[in-house]
RNA sequence: CGGGGUGUAGUUCAGUCCGGCAGAAUGCCUGCUUUGGGAGCAGGAGGUCGUAGGUUCAAAUCCUGCCACCCCGACCA
């Protein structure tokens, strides 16, 4: 038999896109077009999950495959437990139990019969209830602390050092593409270790990670912090998060690292013999980051014509657009084209010649910038004859007329010109749209007119962050690792603080 | 769970008020002409009008139940 050849399509799907509609007209409604219309996914039949389709998937595994190498550099393996967690397992630990009770889906039956009343419907058999229910896992720290009782009995077993890639499901009452899906994918961390200084050491090492990928990588500045008591993973003692600004003045929380103590160890009686043979419970960190990332990707990025991607993260980098009007002048064509892509190629440049005789040049100028492709090449007969070759930049839109000579370096140039472009263009609209306030009209204001990050002093209780909340919707988004650090008073009370926090609208 | 809205061609929607042959745009298929910023013309395929019942000579249209989805508010990576 045959193998079954399947061939990559996620940039031949061509369809006429509508308009998105722009930033200032209505920015929900531009991301969604833009997630939509780009092809990165599509409303699923069920409420609330969504299907992530090739192109958007493309990108969410560029994130993966370079985490992943991160993940194992810094000494982590990767195992997969199971899908269902035993009801009676999330109850363990208390915080942990409330905080997500509200949002779990329910296995209550393991079968379904033909519907006796209603020829060819099916039904659930009542007999086939399960003795305990099954809850589709929300996070994982319970199915895993369970394991790590039995591989935990000495000093020797730790630390343990597991990641999961996986699926998860919080059943959620509103939800967006990418942002707040009841289904997501993710990867999530579970460590345990000898050690109190250990496991804050891990967990601050993992938010350091997280912070270098989105810099580096997505190209979006992001602020390392920690929560206030109030907005801590349920279960944890502290919890670090990186926190980037969108295009529209929003706060989006990009990725969280727990220091879970021991309440996870207490909860599902984790001890170790120490060296000197005493009994101590383990240790615990965990740490994720979503599919959630792809909306931060778009919307720090991206503008009213389509995607911008960095060319870190872009499954496909430089693409080359023939301009032709007979297959003898596309074969001169794609003879000079094929120099430059093995060029690009050799160097671990992923390059395509888009030539497809359905469409026309223009058409596919715009379909690739709907894409995101960084770099796209356009050559027709007046090129061969000059030796040039268009080349356009998406996220400036730059175009210019180059020496095909040496064309390969200059993009390969250019290619890191972007990625380092895009990270300062983002980083100057977050400093532009960072607010220092310290009077409560203003605090007010601020929030209202510009929107953006506000630097303000918090009385440090739960009760200012809960009224301000109420009065203005915008919540603390952490309590940076870095920053000024002098104390004065709370914005909201006028009570003493020790210093300033990040105040935003969040996602 | 409260308030509002929508279910008609692959998609977006008109038609519903005032019952009378199932429509448009776009996409799809075929052919010809085009190709440096989303091409033009001609022909063609495509529907159980969300669903169940009721009223009527006749229902996409009126009435009732149910279902689904979307938007706005209370929870969250």
């Amino acid at each position: 038999m045959l193998p079954l050849v399947i061939i990559q399509t996620s940039y031949q799907t061509y369809e006429m896109a509508d308009k998105i509609t722009s930033r200032s007209a209505d920015y929900a409604q531009w991301y969604t077009d833009l997630v939509l219309q780009s092809g990165l996914a599509e409303y699923s039949p069920v409420r609330g999950s969504m299907v992530i389709k090739p192109h958007g998937w493309a990108i969410w595994e560029e994130m993966k495959s370079i985490l992943d190498k991160k993940f194992k550099e810094t000494g982590h393996v990767n195992a997969s437990f199971p899908l269902l967690i035993p009801k009676s397992f999330l109850e363990q630990e208390e915080g942990h139990a409330e905080g997500f009770a509200k949002e779990c889906a329910v296995v209550t039956h393991y079968r379904l019969k033909t519907d006796p009343d209603n020829k060819g419907k099916l039904m659930v058999d009542p007999d086939s209830q399960l003795e305990e229910e099954l809850i589709i896992r929300p996070t994982s720290e319970t199915i895993i602390w369970n394991c790590y009782k039995n591989w935990i009995q000495s000093y020797r077993d730790l630390p343990i050092l597991i990641n999961q890639w996986a699926n998860v499901m919080r059943w959620e009452m509103r939800t967006r593409l990418f942002l707040r899906t009841s289904e997501f994918h993710w990867q999530e961390g579970h460590t345990a270790h000898a050690t109190s200084e250990e496991a804050i050491a891990e967990t601050e090492q993992m938010l350091h990670v997280y912070a270098d990928f989105m810099e580096t990588y997505m190209a979006i500045p992001v602020i390392k912090g920690i929560k206030t008591p109030g907005e801590r993973f349920a279960g944890a003692v502290e919890t670090y998060c990186v926190e980037a600004l969108m295009q529209d003045g929003k706060a989006l929380q990009m990725g969280t690292s727990h220091f879970l103590g021991q309440n996870f160890a207490k909860a599902f009686d984790v001890t170790f013999l120490t060296r000197d043979n005493k009994s101590e419970y383990a240790w615990a960190t965990s740490w994720g980051v979503s599919t959630r990332m792809m909306g931060a990707l778009i919307m720090v990025h991206s503008d009213d014509d389509g995607l911008v991607l960095p060319p870190k993260l872009a499954p496909l980098q430089v693409v080359i657009v023939p301009i032709f009007r007979n297959e003898e002048q596309l074969e001169q064509i794609r003879q000079k084209a094929n120099g430059i892509i093995s060029a690009l190629k050799s160097q671990g440049i992923s390059v395509k010649l888009d030539d497809n005789d359905q469409y026309k040049p223009g058409w596919k100028f715009a379909e690739y910038e709907l894409k995101g492709v960084p770099v796209r090449l356009a050559m027709g007969m007046r090129d061969l004859e000059n030796g040039t070759v268009e080349i356009a930049r998406r996220d400036t839109k730059e175009k210019s007329t180059v020496d095909l000579e040496g064309v390969e370096d200059r993009i390969i140039a250019l290619l890191e010109t972007i990625q380092h472009d895009m990270y300062e263009k983002a980083l100057q609209f977050r400093a532009d749209s960072t607010h220092r306030v310290d009077d409560w009209d203003t605090f007010v204001a601020t929030l209202e007119e510009k929107g953006g990050f506000i630097e303000a002093h918090w009385d440090g209780t739960e009760a200012t962050e809960q009224k301000i909340k109420e009065l203005t919707k915008a919540t603390i988004r952490c309590i940076p690792l870095e920053g000024d650090m002098t104390p004065g008073k709370c914005v909201y009370s006028g009570a003493p603080s020790q210093r300033r926090v990040l105040f935003a609208k969040a996602y």
